[in-house]
DNA sequence: ACCCCAATGTATGCACTGATCACAATGTAG
DNA sequence: CTACATTGTGATCAGTGCATACATTGGGGT
């Protein structure tokens, strides 16, 4: 019947690049198993051999989020100054713009199912994300930029801002042009949050 | 047949409460329409009556939710002193715990998804919400106790924070234990950040 | 007081989905 | 080269959202 070989080759991350694509253009709900499988152009019970279920798709998806959000986050340290202002504003920018540019995703990533077992993994790459703020604001404190005192009680203020921000743009409470100046302000007032007393 | 009268007498306020209900229990993903009309006793195409869609439904559910967080906030505001301090950290609880408290309703309020006329309503009351955060802070910039400045790029780093604190107890990111004492650093760096120079 | 009609609920059917099962094809380790 | 684990297939099942045609109800206009 069909050329293509019975075995696909790499089924799993085609579902997934194909799977993330959808999310993009259509959203989480428009999500569908057996469309995927059509798209890619396999049968319909084939995705289960590599997601046991649906959910299982979305917590992958979710988890290949966390790790490009990483890295993005990491990236946007190379090329910022020393300061911790620089800093700061640097992993904000790349947080926003990650939020923005994958808004279906991070409602994903941050949404409230997660399966007990898939939270145990998707929990440490979340924690790897958080850590990397943990280690900016770190820095900090020993640069002599941010107020003393135990560095998760400093941080989660911060990550609660920059979270809260990228929520409220990515679910359009934020016109798109507030969100512009907006991420300066919200710098700012970070800024003033933990500067040094 | 069945001893019901013929009419419910109010259909959609007894979906809206069951479909919360359910949605309190068992998350958003398993709201389905049809079990809906089992449980309060209807044929399947009943709600169509009342709710054209399900997303039309999910929208009304939304809305009831913003409603409802409009009154706890100004609820929280009536035992509050006078001093900005105090009614930004009766605001703010009230806040947190409305999201604790309806965790999977306060992600469909901030979901991606809106019908584009349901966002006109649904965003009017949205606003009504974020009104009284600006008059809080209005408040206080007549107190003297807050930064002089355009009302709105003061309040927006106000809401981000608070939104996101909501939404990573929420999603689970935070662990319970920190959410407790998490909220009073979260405050206490709302206030530097917003305080007048 | 009546009747008509808009509102509300019902019955049925369609297309689709996620999940599971037995089975077929494949490549690989021994 | 053969046993076997992996991966894809096909069929089936219960369940869903939605649309359409029909039934029941109660209130407003005459």
């Amino acid at each position: 019947m069909t050329n293509r070989p019975y075995h696909h080759g790499d089924l799993r991350v085609a579902l997934l690049a194909r799977a993330e694509e959808t999310l993009r253009e259509r959203g989480a709900s428009a999500l569908s198993l057996r469309e995927l499988a059509r798209e890619v152009g396999v049968s319909p019970a084939a995705p289960s051999r590599h997601f046991k279920s649906k959910q299982a798709l979305l917590d992958a998806l979710a988890l290949t989020g966390f790790e490009r959000l990483a890295e993005a986050i990491a990236a946007s340290q190379e090329g910022a100054g020393e300061a911790f202002a620089d800093r700061l504003d640097a992993a904000a920018r790349a947080y926003v713009g990650f939020a923005v540019a994958n808004a279906a995703l991070l409602d994903l990533m941050f949404s409230v199912k997660h399966s007990p077992q898939a939270s145990e993994a998707l929990g440490a790459t979340a924690h790897r994300w958080s850590d990397q703020l943990l280690e900016l604001i770190g820095d900090g404190q020993r640069r002599g930029e941010v107020r003393e005192g135990p560095l998760e009680r400093i941080a989660l203020p911060v990550v609660a801002a920059l979270h809260g921000y990228a929520g409220l743009t990515v679910s359009g409470v934020l016109p798109p042009e507030v969100a512009e100046y907006g991420l300066d302000d919200l710098i700012a007032s970070i800024l003033r949050g933990c500067a040094p007393q």
